[in-house]
DNA sequence: TCTGTTTTCTTTTTT
DNA sequence: AGAAAACAGA
């Protein structure tokens, strides 16, 4: 392998780097990067690890450890890495999610841990409640009475991850009653009267971190195979993540880079650290990059958004824009109505006219709402359906799962690419990323070159049997059959040990389930392969979701709804969250950003804080007269 | 059955 | 925050 001399080289598949980034990019300590909202974050890291690994200064024994917060995050970034390198160099780029980083560590080195807080050999994972997390305080009151302290104790437990995430187990430091709640805390999950612990991902988080530190050898090998570690959306650091971070690369060679943006912190509510960006640089004497390019929003749009981000922090940069206004008119505008029936007509009816005009598809569109999209599923649907245009809850529950979260699991893409294919789709990329996968599936090495002709050999069969049974109409027996061979195929034998997430616990049976019942629903919806691929896909609905969920996409136009104090009843004037999350919706809209005012949903004196800046920036309110009503 | 009090719910990720 | 549901006691 040749290395290219860092100062020959280039970045890949985009135009330029704006200069910040450059020395964000080849800065060689610690290094805090505070990127706004399309200032290509993910973008940035996949052009700083190509840097690090194609000039060799992450040596070709040593790997890049980035950790994300969502699993779809972490793939989005391992895939930009694999565009932009060569096999033997992105296999030293890892990938993975905090939890998975922790969960591991817990699973290779579980022998580390004290006898008494250490899980069964199989464990479960448990999700608990807020109200179990309650129960669980109260029963430890009752363990101790009015012992002295306990009024403290009680003050900082209603922040369970803030206290966790802050005690370290068998730290000598602790006072007494913090080590017996942790004790109870752990000893809650690890002992089981069948044997089997019940861990949360918290306490996976405190075992790892005690794993490291008492274990000189693991810490030490950890440090030397990642002398590179990138975080991504820094802001939303829990405090268990960021003392498990600091306890395992503070005050050593590893390079730290940390990117996000605090204007976009909008999980505060749900324990993420408040000064993640400030403590991070004192820590790691990391030094502050920002990047001060939006490739994303036009500049009308851009302006509007300096607005609020100026309501959130005084000192903020003004962003330059590399995107130019596409279209005429205005970029924003407020549409006010009386009733929620009048809200949707109006609103179908511009959506409509609006594809129509600029040839846009329902996916370019998106309605976003502050909680509860269900409650504004039924009115627009209604209304859009008399366009022939149709809506999305990304968040419906299917079985036991989301449609979102379904949408992205290793299963359904296989899955769905495999229903591609059969129906004969020449689409060389699906098809490249099909065989790499099922190579992968079946265990194949590269070397053995037989079993990999034979691998390739019988997904070739297949997808020919497949587009035998497809071309034969389409009616429920038939699909029913499509499924189970497709299922068959797949083998969720080597699915789950090819991937390490399926190999214990019940998700694959979860998803599984309701990967067919969402197949049978499309099935019974559609009258064909094609529709039920689309309606697989969603490409014919418009996007309906929580701006918490809508985090990190783009969308050409944004309609944001339910602007009023019901939806906003967490809001206080001045609220920093609360900006930020009207913020995050803003900055979706790449030319457009509707908002949507229904004086049936709400009052708006509580919020008048958003009217006023969105005032102060020029934008327009408009009432929609009663006529338009269908 | 009435009445006053308490609890729950509303923004989320993670194998 | 504030509405609605659940609960407790007479």
């Amino acid at each position: 392998m040749k290395f290219i001399q860092s100062d020959h080289w280039q970045p890949k598949g985009i135009d330029e780097l704006e200069p910040n980034a450059w020395q964000a990019l080849s800065r060689r300590e610690s290094t805090s990067v505070i990127a706004g909202p399309g200032a290509g974050k993910t973008e940035f890291l996949a052009q700083k690890a190509a840097y690090l690994l194609e000039t060799g200064l992450c040596p070709p024994n040593q790997k890049i450890l980035a950790i994300s917060f969502k699993t779809d995050a972490a793939k989005n970034l391992a895939d930009r890495v694999k565009e932009r390198c060569p096999e033997e160099l992105s296999n030293r780029f890892v990938s993975m999610t905090f939890d998975a980083f922790t969960k591991n560590l817990v699973d290779r080195f579980r022998m580390a841990l004290p006898e008494r807080h250490r899980p069964s050999k199989r464990y479960e994972i448990s999700f608990p409640t807020f109200r179990q997390e309650k129960s669980l305080i109260s029963s430890f009151r009752n363990n101790f009475g009015n012992a002295v302290g306990i009024y403290n104790i009680r003050q900082r437990l209603q922040n369970m991850n803030q206290f966790i995430g802050s005690v370290r187990i068998g730290d000598s430091g602790l006072l007494w009653l913090e080590e017996e709640f942790l004790d109870f805390w752990l000893s809650q999950q690890i002992n089981y009267a069948d044997g089997i612990s019940r861990v949360s991902f918290l306490a996976l988080n405190r075992l790892a971190e005690c794993i490291v530190r008492t274990n000189d050898h693991v810490h030490r090998s950890i440090r030397a195979s990642y002398p590179i570690v990138f975080v991504d959306e820094f802001q939303d650091t829990t405090f268990a993540q960021y003392d498990f971070l600091s306890s395992v690369f503070k005050s050593s060679e590893v390079e730290v880079t940390v990117v996000g943006d605090y204007k976009q912190r909008i999980m505060a509510w749900a324990g993420a650290k408040g000064d993640a960006f400030h403590q991070f640089e004192a820590d790691f004497s990391a030094q502050r990059h920002s990047l001060l390019l939006n490739h994303r929003s036009s500049p009308e749009l851009v302006r509007i958004q300096h607005v609020i981000a100026r309501a959130i922090d005084h000192e903020v940069r003004e962003v330059q824009t590399s995107n130019n206004n596409l279209i005429s008119g205005d970029a924003a505008w407020i549409c006010c109505s009386y009733n929620v029936n009048q809200e949707a007509a109006h609103l179908a009816h511009w959506i409509a006219n609006d594809m129509q005009g600029r040839s846009l598809n329902p996916r370019n569109y998106s309605i976003l709402v502050r909680q509860k999209p269900e409650d504004y599923e039924q009115q627009l649907s209604h209304y859009l359906a008399q366009h022939g245009l149709s809506l999305r809850n990304e968040s419906v529950k299917i079985g036991q799962a989301t449609l979102q979260d379904l949408l992205a699991e290793e299963l359904t893409i296989l899955f769905s690419t495999l229903l591609k294919l059969g129906l004969g789709h020449r689409n060389a990329q699906a098809w490249n990323q099909l065989s790499a996968d099922v190579r992968l599936l079946r265990n194949t090495t590269k070397e053995d070159e037989k079993a990999l002709r034979q691998v390739e050999r019988q997904l070739a069969l297949f997808i020919s049997e497949l587009k035998d049974l497809m071309r034969q109409s389409f009616r429920p027996d038939n699909s029913r059959l499509v499924f189970e061979r497709i299922i068959a195929f797949i083998d969720l034998n080597d699915l789950r040990k090819t991937f390490s997430r399926y190999a214990t616990g019940d998700l694959l049976e979860i998803n599984l389930a309701a990967l067919e019942e969402f197949f049978t629903n499309c099935v019974d919806t559609q009258n064909s392969w094609t529709g039920l691929l689309d309606e697989f896909e969603g490409t014919n609905h418009i996007p309906l979701m929580t701006i918490h969920k809508s985090k990190g996409l783009e969308f050409d136009t944004t309609i944001f709804m339910g602007i009023d104090d019901n939806a906003w009843w967490s809001y206080r004037p001045g609220d920093s969250e609360g900006l930020s999350t009207f913020f995050v919706a803003l900055s979706r809209a790449k030319q457009r950003a509707i908002f949507s005012y229904c004086q049936q949903r709400g009052q708006r004196t509580k919020i008048a804080d958003f009217y006023a800046l969105l005032s102060a920036a020029g934008v327009q309110e408009y009432v929609i007269p009663p006529s338009v009503v269908v």
